[in-house]
Formats: C-alpha cells, sequence, structure tokens
DNA sequence: GCCAAAAAAGAACGGTCGTTCTATTCTTCG
DNA sequence: CGAAGAATAGAACGACCGTTCTTTTTTGGC
C-alpha cells in the first residue's frame, strides 16, 4: 500500500503544475509520465483512463487548497481576521505556488460545456470553495464585523469575480496594477460588508 | 476575391461558434472542416497554420463584440444610458448567441501561460476591452452622471470581475442565481460609481 | 532469501492531429 | 466560350494521442 500510493501522489503533484499551465484538457499522458519520469502505462496504470486522472487532480489540487488556503485561515479568530487571511492566502496560492495560476479556476471555462464526470466535478469544488466564503462571511456577521443584513451570497459571487479578475489581470494581461486593483477592490467589498450604504 | 473570402467567413463563423464551446485549442482542423462542409486541406488553404486560424478567429470574435455589444450601445446617448446598454448587451453576447459563452473568455486561462502570438493577440483584444470600459465609465465622469474623483481604471477591474463571474455562475455552476446576483453586483458598481460612500 | 503480489516497462493498436504535396474542380474575365 | 488562375479535394507524412496487451522488475511479508 506505501510504494503505489507514493508514485500515484508523486504524479499528482506534477499534474497539478502542468495542469496549471496547460490546463486539464492539455494534459497528456505521455508529457505527465515523461515529467514524472515514468513510462506510459506505468503511469496509466495508477488511474484507468484520463478522465479518472482529471478527476483525480482536481481532487488533489482540492486538497492543496485546503492545506495552503483553509488551514492556515483557520488559525486566525473567526471573523474578519480569517477572511482576510483567506483572500491573502488565495492571492498567494494561485500567484505564487502554482507556475500556471489556480488549476480550478483554468480548468473552468475548458469543461463549462463539456458535460460528464470532470465538469460535474470541477463545478462541485468550486461550489464548495464559494460556499465556504460565503459561510465565512456568516462567520463575520455573527461577530458583528460584518453588518447583520449582507447577503453572504452576494457577497461570495462579487468575492469570485475579484478572484477571476486578478487571475486575469496578472496571468493573461500581466498588468504591473493587477494586485493593486485586486486589492482595492477586496477592500470595498470588505467596507460595504462592514457598514450599510 | 469574392469566393475565397466568403467561404472563408463562413468558416470563421462555424469557429467562433466552435471554439466558444471546446476553447482555442481544442478547435480541431479536421472538426472544423467537418463543420463547414470542407475538406481538411481546403479549409487548411485558407489559413497557412492552426496559429494563423486562431487569431483569425480572434479577429473574427472582435468584430462581431463590435457589432453586437460596440454598435447598438453608440446608439444609446454617451454616459450612463450606454454603460448600460453595453452591460445588457455584454451578458446577452456571451449567454444567448454564443452556444458555449464569450470565446475571450473561454481562451484566456489556456493560453495565460502559452507566450506567443495568439496569446498576444488575445491580451490585445481584452486589453481594448477593458480600455473601451475605461473609456465609457470617463464619460460618464464628463456626463456628470458618474462622481468626479471615480477612478476608471478600477471601475474597469472591478466590471470586468462580474463579467467573468456571471460566466462561471452561468456556464459552468448552471445557478439559477447567476442573472440575480450579477444584476445585483452590477448596480452597486453603478450607485458606487454615482456618490462618493 | 524466497515467492506471491504489486508496480513499472515495453510494444503495439487504431485514430486524429497539423501539415504538405499533387490533382482536380470551379470562377472569373477577356 | 475558353483559358488563366483561384479554390477545393484527396492522399499521404510523421508525430502523438488514449488505451490495451504481455513481459519484466520491484516490493513486502513469511
Amino acid at each position: 500500500m506505501t510504494k503505489g500510493h507514493e508514485t500515484r501522489n508523486a504524479i499528482l503533484d506534477q499534474a497539478i503544475d502542468l495542469c496549471s499551465e496547460v490546463g486539464l484538457q492539455g494534459l497528456t499522458i505521455g508529457q505527465l509520465a515523461r515529467r514524472a519520469g515514468l513510462s506510459k502505462s506505468g503511469l496509466y496504470a495508477h488511474f484507468q483512463s484520463k478522465e479518472n486522472l482529471q478527476c483525480a487532480v482536481l481532487e488533489a489540487a482540492a486538497d492543496q487548497f485546503t492545506h495552503s488556503i483553509l488551514v492556515p485561515a483557520f488559525r486566525q479568530s473567526r471573523g474578519l481576521p480569517r477572511i482576510e487571511a483567506m483572500f491573502h492566502n488565495w492571492l498567494e496560492w494561485g500567484a505564487v505556488k502554482l507556475p500556471g495560476g489556480c488549476p480550478f479556476i483554468a480548468a473552468a471555462s475548458e469543461f463549462d460545456d463539456q458535460p460528464g464526470p470532470v465538469r460535474d466535478a470541477l463545478a462541485r469544488h468550486i461550489g464548495n470553495m464559494l460556499a465556504m466564503v460565503a459561510r465565512a462571511a456568516r462567520f463575520s456577521m455573527d461577530e458583528g464585523h460584518f453588518r447583520p443584513d449582507l447577503d453572504p451570497e452576494q457577497y461570495a459571487f462579487e468575492y469570485w469575480g475579484i478572484i477571476l479578475g486578478h487571475h486575469n489581470y496578472f496571468r493573461l494581461l500581466q498588468r504591473d496594477d493587477a494586485e493593486l486593483r485586486t486589492r482595492q477592490a477586496f477592500q470595498g467589498l470588505i467596507a460595504r460588508a462592514q457598514t450599510t450604504t
């Protein structure tokens, strides 16, 4: 049970990096095998189809998301401090730790018109993230940091828009003001969540 | 000069639809030829490489963007009415007219780590769109519809985030509240642009 | 240290990719 | 109408795709 899972995890680590660059579709068995130092069939045996591999990559990326963003954020006290930590970790995860940005964002527009288990898994993961964002907003309301009449779902939508905008400005457009714009937008979102206008 | 350009345009029309579903990478010469009712080599002769085809598709999509969004919006008086028309047309373009959503958004995360002429063209087109959004905001300031101390660049960033969020909620997540969330976020953006908080 | 079981390699498959030829069919204009 | 030239078709290429075999190597418990 040890060696098999060990290489499987090593494969998935490589796969997350590769996927963040070329997407889930562009992720190819041969390329990945070369990168992981395995034969094509040796790698293939760990997953039984490319579809399984793609789902496994998403699962592994979700674990990494939890480890890089949620766990450290949950060490902050609930409410505003946790929300700010979450946002900070989020940007760092997509911009620093991954060579090609958030794999979920990369996969999102690839699979939005490709029904099947991969798309379902992807939608589930992103849905979970958004639910987490809304939950954190609800905690902030409970703590009195956010105003009591805030709509947490609307908050999550606008939060997600900022993350997507940052990804676009930073990755594709490579604009110098990407971080500035993102930070200003986030501060605006927080300010609006605190006091009714 | 007539027949050649005619079929070339017909090819590109099909290509935009196909690309909006499978992306610029997923767009394949064979598939596109079958869809357009041509032989592979017959189609290929119109572009001299796949890269040229991809750039041509982006160019054609930009034309369609201008025709579907900008031209009708420019029939509204400058300032707020034009901005609202633009936003309305934008959502309709991505959600109704194209089978797979905005091809620029679909291509954005595919090419954000693939240097080359396609990526450059894509960044240029999206940059132009964002400049257009900022320009429209500046017009609104001139007209007195938006407050004079508004930052048009920040406005454009947040606008783009809403569009991206809508694409995600509507296409991938298929959430029923996609339009509601989008509209609320846009109204908030407009309200903030009108009066200082 | 042996042996069953697990893991990896190797070769091969049908298929499609982008691309390049040559040959054929259509347009167009004098 | 007929010829020059543009537009399309067809066949073929090497490469890589995902997948399936069989064979070899490695691992772990006795």
